[in-house]
DNA sequence: CGGATTTGACCCGCGC
DNA sequence: GCGCGGGTCAAATCCG
């Protein structure tokens, strides 16, 4: 996915050399004061592209040619020299014009190329994606580890990224038993982390009086930013819960949202606020915004409902409900 | 002026 | 049935 991005950037910004091209390209017009050069450069990207290389040294042999004719009416050629030297240029003209028709066709064609590559992967990551929910949704019904989450919370399934440490509340919790959360945060202090927690959904409180409870918050030292994910088995209704430590009101997750409310929670003095998704009209997902109590920077986004539109590239990058 | 945000009112589920 | 708390609605207000 992101190798086709970056190539895809790197298209673009071929285009943009394309562009500066063009712009030498009237540069030398200006100084031949002759011919205009058909805009084909202007739609010509890849500029870079050896299949694209060939034109560049054609333009300047136009150019020259320019230059020559120029030259030469400088120094008193008679009309029909005259005549006959643009007559030849306009045939030059005519086979630059050809070819970069034909380069054209080519780069149209290996667009196409590209978008189809980039649907392809699409597509897999879509699939992917739903053998991760297939495989979540399996492990949620037969498991009986995560002991403690899973007699509180057993049906929500909570995915954490990022790196752990310093859960001073959680630690006095778990410190008993030697959980799969603390082998979580020892791996935590080498790097990414991946974690499956399964939590209750019906505790509603989640946000309010313990939100962190369950998860390690996060090491702000060190990370600008820790996500925790708690998402139900896919056959239910979706609900995912983010973590961020964020000083912005809301963490841009790439969607387009509207704000339909706010309240006092109970337990934390931090309002909530509701925000439904604006990107398509119909769309059912909302989310909630609410600070940890103890800890301001931290923002507990939980997102419900799943997206009945395409999510935009950003957005897509986050979130994978 | 239109869209976004704010905020009080209302609805609904749950526990007692 | 009543009170409480969470979630939503919609009129008022703000803002670009």
């Amino acid at each position: 996915m992101e190798e086709s991005l970056m190539k895809m950037k790197r298209s673009r910004d071929d285009d943009d050399v394309g562009g500066v091209a063009v712009k030498k390209e009237k540069t030398a017009d200006e100084e031949s004061a002759a011919v205009v050069l058909p805009k084909v450069g202007d739609e010509t990207p890849y500029c870079e592209n050896d299949d694209m290389k060939p034109s560049s040294p054609a333009k300047k042999d136009l150019s020259s040619s320019n230059n020559k004719v120029s030259v030469k009416s400088d120094t008193g050629i008679t009309e029909a020299e005259h005549s006959m030297a643009s007559s030849s240029s306009r045939k030059e003209q005519d086979e630059q014009l050809e070819s970069a028709k034909a380069k054209m066709g080519e780069v149209r064609e290996e667009n196409q190329r590209l978008k189809m590559h980039l649907d392809r992967i699409i597509k897999d990551y879509q699939k992917l994606q739903m053998q991760f929910y297939d495989t979540v949704g399996q492990d949620s019904n037969k498991s009986d580890h995560q002991e403690q989450q899973a007699e509180e919370e057993p049906e929500l399934v909570s995915l954490t990224l990022g790196r752990f440490s310093g859960d001073s509340e959680r630690d006095d919790k778990d410190k008993g038993s030697s959980t799969s959360h603390e082998k979580e945060e020892k791996r935590g202090n080498q790097g990414l982390s991946l974690a499956l927690d399964y939590k209750l959904e019906a505790s509603k409180s989640e946000l309010d009086n313990e939100p962190l409870q369950n998860s390690s918050p996060v090491n702000g030292s060190e990370e600008h930013k820790e996500d925790e994910v708690l998402q139900q088995n896919p056959a239910k209704k979706v609900r995912v819960c983010v973590r961020t430590r964020c000083d912005t009101p809301t963490m841009n997750d790439g969607c387009q949202w509207r704000k339909y409310g706010q309240k006092i929670a109970k337990g934390n003095p931090c309002p909530r606020a509701y925000y439904r998704c604006t990107v398509a009209p119909a769309c059912p997902v909302r989310k909630q915004v609410q600070r940890y109590a103890q800890d301001m920077s931290i923002l507990i986004t939980t997102y419900e409902g799943t997206h009945n539109h395409p999510l935009p590239v950003s957005a897509t990058a986050m979130a994978c409900w």
